[in-house]
DNA sequence: TTTATTCATTGCAATATTACGATTAATATA
DNA sequence: TATATTAATCGTAATATTGCAATGAATAAA
């Protein structure tokens, strides 16, 4: 039915999916790669160095935003936008938690 | 159209994009910590612990095994999955170095 | 005030994802 | 051999995602 069931699991296995999502289009990884390398940007200047549509980019926005790893400023006519630190450090606290768990003890099955 | 356009970025952007989205759903994350607290697990018993339909588990298992994130054992009439432990390593070096972009330097637009 | 610029929103088409019943394939056991 | 067990695959329905043209809203500049 193309909607995951989310009540069957713990909010921390939903917030680690839901984290993971956004990350999971390489346009949004590329918006945040640029914007962490120069700081902050206007969404103009993001649709000419990504190459896809205004409207798809400012989707893609909207989606960083919502979870709260972009802050965007009106400036004028522009919007510039930016990374928000301190969430984008609590969520990279929750992905390395995830990332991390400890391999060495296991023991292969196969 | 539903479609990412992969080939407009990176290489490693759709590598970072690809490993996201397996995590994009909570039933593949609660399969993976699993098998990280128990080491290996037949599919059976991933189905009574996830609490999905069968063949919801075995699609999820399949493309968790096709990012090479666990492997699967045929023993008997069952299957027994665990951890690719050297795959998980790389993926994990390829996750830390983009969740770990240096936020530090940058000045906020806002 | 008119026009230009910039970005968000709407609406839609194409494709992908999620979930599961039914079935199949493979092996184990009686 | 016949039956049971286990998991993969097939087929399909419901929903989500991606991308963009068209449009709207807000501000700046002429």
């Amino acid at each position: 039915m193309g909607l995951a069931k989310t009540e069957m699991f713990t909010d921390k296995q939903n917030e680690i999916s839901l984290f993971a999502k956004v990350f999971g289009h390489p346009a949004r990884v590329a918006i945040l790669q640029h914007l962490f390398k120069i700081s902050s940007c206007a969404c103009g200047d993001l649709v000419s160095e990504i190459g896809l549509a205004q409207p798809t980019i400012s989707q893609h926005l909207k989606e960083l935003k919502h979870l709260g790893l972009i802050k965007g400023n009106v400036e004028g006519t522009s919007v510039c936008y930016c990374i928000h630190k301190e969430n984008w450090i609590a969520m990279k606290t929750v992905m390395t938690e995830f990332l991390n768990q400890d391999v060495s003890e296991n023991q292969d099955c196969c």
